[in-house]
DNA sequence: CGAATAGTGTCTGTGAGACAATATATG
DNA sequence: CATATATTGTCTCACAGACACTATTCG
């Protein structure tokens, strides 16, 4: 019956052959209302010209999400010890023909990078010409061509982030420790894609998991916000159902 | 930098040594109001006498979800053109110390099996004694010991599928493609392992999503029981945001 | 002052949960 | 009839969304 039994017994190479794993990264980070990931460019074959993006191989001595960080890593250059990311497995494309080249298994990660909503981090500094460039995700998705299955790879990170930050503050991890509630209303809206959030509904909505930290930052034009941090017990893997009665 | 794009060129075996890639398969199903899933008592080391979930290698030709269908059948020996199962993947576990005799990577599967509510599927018949046998799933993360990071896999199950139902029909695959509100309320109280659930609200709030087949089914005691399907709207990948206004 | 924005107040509709009431079966 | 269960009815509460209103800033 093939179980993990069997293991050192029958393992037969030809029958089950190994496989390279690498990690494939979606790095999502937000300017203005608009999500944005880096992308390469590829330069030969297979899928020549297209955009893929950015991975590597998981090294023999870490698993996937160690992988997923130092790539992330040296792909951005960010020292991440000082600037707040979050990383996450998102699902695993094993198709034997996803590279044409070789038997290629790839765990995909979603990246969160936090920025102000002005600027976005710089990316590899001083490094060569295949290195990635911030695109913005949507145009990609509607005009570029995608290499391998990163299409599918990226329009499930899409619906997963979209989905998540329904019923947790993931999106909090896209904004800086200290914001203000536009900044974080600027992210639904780029991640849900959308016109305008009404503001005082959203205000409301969060406030019962923020903390004011007393500030007010303003603005070039109307009123200046409040500043905010997200409450402990709404952060990290925060806790899926708040409300909840707990039963049903 | 290690981007794709180094693939042919600058690949060394030595720095990135290939791996085994295995599927291991959470099956889930209910009895009662419990739940179980088929374990393997491991006869050898590593791990000798704990429990181990039933799983495989991923064959050259096939993806892991292929590898996973291809393990449940032959798992379970069910015809699974006519029996109705459900697969989706986990999450992949890929720690280099998962395994103490060599590198394997494994992308985790929840699989769902439908049950009258009254037996479970027979396992592998005809099988040797390191079949695997159903067992009740709370006691054995209660009082076994666990093989590799089995134990982590199977709670990662438990917490997804939890998750799942509160806003998706997913339990209606742990359940006949026709059946009685009890045994979906069964599922529930199986997989939210908690006392009851009021019958009068969980008639009204599944009612909409369920059509009704006209009949009535005869329990031991009291009212008979309309028999319902799924309407084909909240099947399969169900819709995640039924009443949602799209903009929120 | 006029425009833009933050944050609050208000109203309404929806849906969940607690619980009662009614209907239908078995023994 | 006593008991168990299904299904419907009611009431209440919480929350989300629409929208008006006030307050605060810039130019």
């Amino acid at each position: 019956m093939s179980t993990q039994e069997r293991f050192l017994e029958d393992y037969d190479p030809a029958e089950y052959p190994s496989v390279a794993l690498t990690v494939d990264l979606v790095v999502l980070a937000v300017t203005g209302s608009t999500l944005h990931a880096p992308f390469i460019r590829r330069g030969m074959h297979p899928f020549k010209d297209a955009l893929a993006l950015p991975g590597g191989f998981v090294g023999p001595d870490e698993d996937a999400e160690h992988a997923a960080w130092r790539e992330l890593a040296e792909e951005t250059g960010l020292d991440l010890a000082t600037h707040r990311a979050h990383v996450e497995q998102l699902a695993t494309y094993s198709s034997p023909e996803r590279d044409p080249r070789m038997r290629v298994v790839s765990v995909a990660h979603l990246a969160l990078l936090a920025t102000d909503g002005r600027s976005l981090p710089e990316l590899a500094p001083g490094s060569d010409a295949s290195a990635a460039h911030w695109k913005p995700v949507r145009e990609v998705l509607d005009h570029e061509e995608l290499a391998f299955d990163h299409r599918e790879i990226l329009t499930t990170a899409l619906e997963r982030l979209a989905g998540k930050i329904e019923y947790t503050l993931t999106a909090a991890k896209l904004v800086p420790e200290e914001f203000a509630l536009y900044q974080l209303r600027h992210v639904y809206e780029a991640v849900w894609n959308t016109e305008k959030l009404d503001a005082g509904n959203f205000t409301r909505k969060m406030s019962g998991a923020l903390i004011g930290t007393g500030r007010k930052v303003a603005r070039s034009k109307g009123a200046p916000a409040a500043v905010f941090t997200v409450r402990s017990e709404y952060l990290s893997p925060p806790m899926a159902r708040p409300a909840a009665t707990s039963d049903h």
